[in-house]
DNA sequence: ACCATAGTATGGTCTGACCACATTTCCCCA
DNA sequence: TGGGGAAATGTGGTCAGACCATACTATGGT
């Protein structure tokens, strides 16, 4: 009773993945190439068409995939990169489910902000993208067009941090948070505090004044969301509070 | 188990995953329920099994559902919470990829870690979690044994600020850079400075100084990954170095 | 009461077919 | 010769049905 082997427990699909990931890092494939057609490659790797489209729905899940349906060069499926959308999947369904609470978004919001922020400071942001986004959303009617702007704003100084990951994750997060983002505004009903905001941070930027920038931003997000962050400030040392209900399941 | 909807329009599987997500928000469906069975469905959205399969496929890679095979109250599917596995699959492929550099992903630890070990010193952490990761990592012989409970040290710290998005986040991104750790370790050879930056935040935390545990988690990580980080300090502000090198390929 | 066996429901896989779509090719006609 | 429409082609999208491995459940004999 020697040489058992364990059963194979990979899925059939979990193969096709990680054959295309050893492609992709062995022969260098990188963005905008293109895979070979499912029927091709469930022929070269001895599965099933069922198996290779299961692997594509989970590559195109993860925002490395895409694909074209029709004929000609461009048709097929190509390799992509969206991290962005794939992250705002994740957390829009993890909020639905209530795994994720609107504080932790927020929180999470809040640091990657004042993260970019501060890099903007010190790096040099494009201050034109930010001049005229503030211009916009001067002469904006509604919240969901306010929100827009305000949006275009945020992301300027997340791309100014010159980080793809962190600029994904910002855009995510927003993402998730446009709708508490609209009713935020219209309960505030005045833009004026917000625009205010805005300046200050667009002045603290320009400044390069990292830590002027980031209690700014600090002190917008409380302004639109008020008590939902937790996040301690340097200043105050006593917050503890809403530390019980820590014993979710997060897996 | 009525209200579902026959399907058509855009892609079957995703009018699938739409009233899946539908029967979340509208049923309250939590982590821990369970799906009706492929064929059900299948049958009860008027769609194919393959359909159903491709929709699961991407559930599964999002974190929220998780399949067992056999027969009995643990088969089938179930709504599940592991937002922490699927961010580990999009950044480990988008690494692969080249559209993610080494830099970036370290200063997103980075700055995952700086607002972690913040809250920590503020909120209050499980010292007894970080003690006991020191003394293991005391013992230990190979680059990767210390690395694993430089994990559990560091991944303690992450839950003590109670916020499982960005607790989720921090795992991915450590399981990212998990051989670069190793790597690193190897390079220094001697771990004694690790340890003295550990016991410096390990201090720093028990004292409740979020500055102070800030900064030693700085130092620690520009000890671990010289070079790399081109976060800015709130102290040095002339810091433009490393600004060129964004297309550095890390394969 | 126990245990071996048959039954059954589950996801996993495969085959082969057809559809919708978009480009490419070809051929007829002006 | 040129143009334009029809046909061919190759792509992903969808479906139906079958079979397998698995793991619980029910049955029945001891």
């Amino acid at each position: 009773m020697s040489g058992w082997q364990p059963v194979r427990r990979t899925r059939a699909f979990e193969d096709v993945i990680a054959q295309i990931e050893r492609r992709i890092a062995d022969d260098g494939l990188r963005v905008g190439d293109r895979l070979p057609g499912e029927r091709q490659l469930a022929e070269q790797l001895r599965v099933s068409r069922s198996s290779v489209r299961e692997a594509m729905r989970v590559l195109e899940t993860l925002g490395v995939v895409s694909s074209q349906v029709g004929r000609g060069p461009d048709a097929g499926a190509f390799l992509i990169s969206r991290p962005a959308e794939a992250l705002s999947d994740l957390l829009r369904l993890h909020l639905g489910l209530s795994n994720l609470s609107l504080e932790e978004v927020v929180d999470a919001r809040l640091m990657i902000e004042k993260w970019s922020v501060s890099h903007a400071a010190v790096h040099g942001a494009d201050l034109s993208a930010l001049t005229s986004a503030l211009e916009r959303m001067d002469a904006t009617a509604t919240a969901e067009e306010f929100v827009e702007y305000d949006t275009a704003f945020h992301v300027a100084i997340a791309e100014a941090s010159g980080n793809r990951l962190t600029t994904a994750m910002m855009l995510s997060l927003r993402d998730s948070l446009r709708r508490y983002a609209v009713e935020a505004v219209e309960r505030l009903g005045d833009t004026s505090g917000l625009m205010a905001d805005h300046r200050r941070i667009h002045r603290a930027i320009a400044a390069g004044d990292a830590a002027e920038a980031s209690a700014a931003v600090e002190d917008h997000l409380r302004r639109a969301y008020p008590g939902i962050s937790r996040s301690p400030r340097a200043e105050d040392h006593e917050g503890l509070e809403g530390q019980q209900g820590r014993s979710d399941r997060i897996g």
